[in-house]
DNA sequence: TTCGATGCAAATAGTTTGCATTCTA
DNA sequence: TAGAATGCAAACTATTTGCATCGAA
């Protein structure tokens, strides 16, 4: 059995009861988003999905990305310079994005709680619980 | 006496340190940003400065733009969509950026504070004083 | 059998680059 | 008067859109 598939299956079932369906090309991005690396960019999925699925356009995976996003599966990063980045929503967590090598560091949504706290409180400014990302320079790339 | 002439003056002189030149387009960018609003895009910025001289090209406004940001005389903002905002760094703050509105919240550097520890001790990750930027929605766009 | 998804092309937004000319230091 | 900055055009990257056709429900 193919790990992950059954999660595959319960996001479709998510795209159904959303009004849509369940197409080859979406069960090939979800399963090539559980298999490789988290935080590739739009090309770079595309061009996995195009290894198992050639016909696959880059416009469909934007189309599905955008979508999966807005149902809560992926979650969209913009580091500072070069394309938006894309991962499985898995769990709360936030994002240091190295404005030097571009790498991301994921680190537990709590390390973000006092922050969110703070914005709730002094603006009325709810952080959104998956959209973290601060920038500055990991540790490789101090200066 | 115009307020501010004198930041211009000081901003020019460091230009002037790192082998840079005091050109009229460069002045006119740096009036610009000080006096409106903060948080503009580069178009913007561009179409403020042609008011005054009108022609002064985009791509110079990038360029410029691109400088003092080295110098750390300005402040990038990227939000999850859109162009990018440009600001003086007047103080070191971060940025609420509402995904519904695209509105920037100002807060005060020391909300990040424990965020900056955190990422620090437990990931060697620094924090750009001048950049932070997290997502979610502004008071005004709660669901 | 309807309506959403796709293939494909083309448009668009934002930003960067190349190069001859102009101007600051 | 040397080298940096500019005007301008054009390239480029990331992303979005339009539309006829196809396929899932």
């Amino acid at each position: 059995m193919v790990p992950g598939a059954d999660l595959v299956e319960r996001v479709l079932a998510r795209v159904r009861e959303h009004g849509g369906r369940a197409t080859p090309a979406r069960r090939v991005l979800l399963t090539v988003l559980l298999e490789g690396p988290a935080h590739r960019s739009a090309e770079e999925l595309a061009a996995a999905v195009q290894a198992g699925a050639p016909d696959v356009y880059l416009s469909t995976v934007y189309r599905h990305l955008e979508e999966l996003e807005r149902l809560g599966v992926v979650d969209r990063v913009r580091g500072s310079h070069g394309p938006a980045t894309y991962h499985l929503a898995l769990s709360a967590h936030g994002h240091l994005v190295c404005e030097e090598c571009g790498s991301v560091t994921e680190v537990p949504g709590e390390v973000f709680g006092g922050l969110a706290a703070a914005a709730r409180d002094g603006y009325g400014f709810v952080v959104s619980p998956r959209h973290y990302a601060v920038s500055g320079r990991c540790a490789g790339c101090q200066p």
